[in-house]
DNA sequence: TTCAATCGTCTTTTT
DNA sequence: GACGATTGAA
């Protein structure tokens, strides 16, 4: 939709034996490198907008034109859904047709289902096995962890699941789990628990998304011919995000490679932005040694920024210790500098950011051109607001998205139980949904049983509704469930699969739940049941749709009128606009405390990959905007701005007034608070500055701190004015203003007067 | 079993 | 301040 532009390519296999193809011509000196240096491992190290896709997919396309394999002896990987459709794409621009052939195209997790299916008796599975989503992972933790009698306040299942999770990142199996960390989870269950867990899903038939991944890894190492197999088919392989690689996805590739070592990893260490969940960069700045023989090819020559902008990008990120180092440059004109501003507070900040983007509106600029970039959700809400209130049409990329959604895997779980009814989690999911009077209570004697009898819960019901053990309401609509699903299963070869869809959902009453439901969200959740009919037209099968939307959880979502795209940074990544607007930079939002906090100078050097992935998004224009107060979590608090607003080289940013903008930078050191007293925004400002950071907050707000000040005092805030304490609330304050009304405030913002 | 009140949490997110 | 999840009473 907005990447960079695709100068129609002639078709490969119509150019005859007349020197060189065609597409070769369209690259320049060091993207031709990467397309044709074809033996042995290849880092190519592209920078921000410098045109890795094309270099990738004309690689590909060049492998094929000079018949060095076929479309189904190269191993092509990517993270997203997204990215593997944009190569398949891409390539078939060049090839044409043969791209079908390239079974072999996907994503690492549709890519592993492939090869676990074919062999899932090796791995102690069936091949129709079950994936797991993250509702029923949680869920089953859940359940491991009542029955040892773990408080769930104090050790919640959610994370347990980021454990294991990350266990499963690292390719590390129950008894591969480091003694310490195996003690990590409610005193010493860590690994007991993941053990657990694992053997639960194996007598389910199931797989979770990281074992996907690591039972393929296991079934290669266990298995060395069938290793060999995968290692002769797959002559060439290319893996795309390289720096977004978790260690078992790594072990995977390298074991694949290691009999024709052609393997080609692309990415940029500098846009690695997802250590916290299992990525290591590691991985890409370990190549050469994991590698050997390994050529690094670098894009360097940037297509898609003005000088100004791509310099302080560079710049910035050069403070990051941990790189392999690039120099990008440009041969466009240095264009607008980068602006920042700085603003009172978040109302003020989005009144500034939909003030601008009007103007440029009225310069004739479109607004799918316009992006604005937040560290995190709860920056959202005010911008929203702002664009509401005006009325400029705006679009969230990346929010929750259509499978995800409740009343959609409610609706795939009665889907799933008509297909396969010994699908236990599933019917979980759905056996009170909605309410059939088929409680705890009664799910538990069935499970007991089910698990007495080693049966799945659907059988184990069959057997119970024949005996007294259920009683009341729940026993007749147990056996109405089961004999519903009976049904539909038998209509399941006569009927198309979407009329069964829909008749299953009017029966089971899961319509008229949301029918009779009175909230502002129900009739969406109706309408998003009708699209979901909708998409399974597309789809030849029942089983297919259901292989697809276990493995493809997004939709493609039309990119029609002309809207400003709003999204988390992260969202950004791949992306490219004109205009950038970047608010938030502030210490405690960005770089974000947390970051900063649980991983400490890896967590500050990824913060600064985000900023430096933010800002190599912008084109034309990129300004930055930091707020001197914000609201967080409904506490008023006093924000420096963020210490990446210093490694900004002078020569490349712009300010209102240069004159503000030195003294605001020289002041704002956030790890050096000895500075000199500030001018800009009055005497209450330049003191809660000296002495407070938004850190320091947090460890009020946190730790319960005591105050000083007593209930009915009269204090002075620099925001809101005088003010009476009503309330106090460890460190938090509440306190009646007299202009502004009642707010709560940390008490380190008031002073007593 | 159901509903209402209370509690705790509040970064980023793909498969 | 808002949301979801859990808990306690009817």
């Amino acid at each position: 939709m907005i990447r960079d532009s695709d100068p129609h390519m002639p078709d490969a296999a119509g150019a005859p034996g007349a020197g060189e193809p065609a597409y070769l011509a369209q690259l320049n000196e060091e993207q031709r490198r990467a397309v044709e240096c074809l033996d042995g491992p290849v880092l190519m190290l592209a920078g921000a907008g410098t045109g890795k896709t094309r270099a990738l997919t004309t690689r590909l396309a060049h492998i094929l034109y000079t018949g060095r394999a076929r479309p189904w002896e190269i191993l092509a990987v990517t993270f997203t859904n997204k990215a593997a459709r944009e190569m398949k794409q891409r390539i078939g621009g060049l090839i044409g047709e043969a791209v079908e052939g390239m079974q072999w195209l996907g994503t690492f997790h549709a890519i592993c289902v492939k090869i676990l299916r074919r062999h899932a008796e090796l791995a102690g599975l069936k091949s129709d096995f079950t994936i797991l989503d993250t509702d029923d992972q949680i869920r089953l933790m859940k359940q491991l962890i009542k029955a040892r009698d773990i408080d769930e306040k104090r050790w919640p299942a959610r994370q347990l699941a980021g454990l294991i999770d990350g266990w499963k990142n690292r390719a590390l199996t129950p008894g591969q789990v480091g003694p310490e960390e195996a003690q990590e989870f409610a005193g010493g269950l860590g690994a007991k628990l993941y053990q657990e867990y694992q053997q639960r899903l194996k007598s389910l038939n199931a797989v979770d998304f990281g074992d996907l991944l690591l039972e393929c890894l296991r079934l290669f190492q266990t298995h060395p011919d069938l290793l060999e197999s995968y290692q002769l088919r797959f002559a060439y392989m290319l893996v795309d995000e390289y720096q977004d690689t978790n260690v078992a996805q790594y072990l995977w590739l390298r074991l694949l490679a290691q009999r024709h070592k052609n393997i080609c990893c692309v990415g940029d260490d500098d846009q690695s932005i997802y250590g916290w969940r299992g990525a290591e960069v590691t991985n890409i700045l370990r190549f050469e040694k994991d590698f050997p023989g390994a050529r690094i090819i670098r894009l360097e020559r940037n297509y898609r920024s003005t000088g100004h902008i791509l310099a302080a990008a560079s710049h910035l990120i050069t403070h990051n210790e941990s790189r392999l180092g690039k120099t990008l440059h440009t041969t466009d004109a240095p264009g607008e500098k980068v602006f920042l501003q700085g603003v009172w507070d978040g109302e003020e900040e989005a009144r500034v950011i939909a003030d601008e983007i009007e103007a440029l509106q009225g310069k004739g600029h479109s607004l799918n051109e316009i992006a604005v970039l937040v560290r995190a959700g709860f920056q959202m809400r005010e911008i929203e607001d702002r664009f509401i209130a005006r009325g400029l049409d705006y679009r969230v990329i990346g929010g929750p998205r259509f499978y995800e959604r409740m009343e959609i895997r409610d609706a795939i779980a009665y889907l799933q139980v008509t297909v396969n009814p010994d699908n236990d989690i599933k019917l979980e999911r759905i056996i009170n949904t909605p309410s059939r009077k088929i409680g705890a209570a009664s799910l538990q004697t069935v499970s007991r049983y089910a698990r007495a009898v080693d049966l799945p819960l659907m059988q184990a019901a069959r057997q119970l509704v024949e005996t007294d053990e259920i009683r009341g309401p729940a026993r007749g609509s147990l056996r109405n469930l089961i004999a519903d699903f009976d049904r539909w299963r038998a209509l399941a070869d006569t009927t198309p699969h979407t009329e069964l869809a829909g008749l299953i959902l009017d029966e089971s009453g899961y319509t008229a739940m949301w029918q009779n439901d009175k909230s502002p969200a129900a009739p969406g959740r109706l309408e998003n049941l009708k699209e979901l009919l909708g998409a399974m037209g597309e789809f030849e099968s029942l089983a297919e749709f259901l292989e697809h939307v276990a493995l493809v959880m997004d939709t493609d979502s039309s990119a029609d009128s002309d809207k400003i795209n709003l999204m988390t940074m992260h969202a950004a990544k791949g992306l490219e606009f004109d205009s950038v607007f970047l608010p938030g930079w502030e210490e405690g939002v960005f770089p974000h405390q947390r970051a900063l906090d649980e991983t400490g100078r890896a967590g500050l050097e990824e913060e600064r990959r985000l900023a430096y992935v933010c800002l190599t998004r912008a084109k034309k224009r990129a300004r930055i905007l930091h707020a001197a107060n914000r609201r967080i979590h409904a506490l008023w608090q006093t924000a420096l701005p963020s210490r990446f607003i210093n490694e900004l080289p002078e020569e490349h940013i712009e300010t209102e007034s240069g004159e503000l903008h030195r003294q605001t930078f020289g002041l704002s050191r956030f790890d050096a608070p000895d500075f000199a007293t500030g001018s800009g925004g009055g005497p209450g400002f330049a003191r809660a500055r000296r002495n407070r950071t938004i850190s320091a907050g947090y460890q009020a707000a946190a730790g319960g701190a005591k105050t000083d000040f007593t209930l009915g005092e009269r204090v002075f805030h620099m925001k809101f004015g005088y003010g009476r304490i009503e309330e106090i609330d460890g460190a938090k304050l509440t306190i009646a203003f007299e202009k502004t009304g009642t707010k709560k405030v940390l008490d380190s913002f008031v002073e007593r007067h």
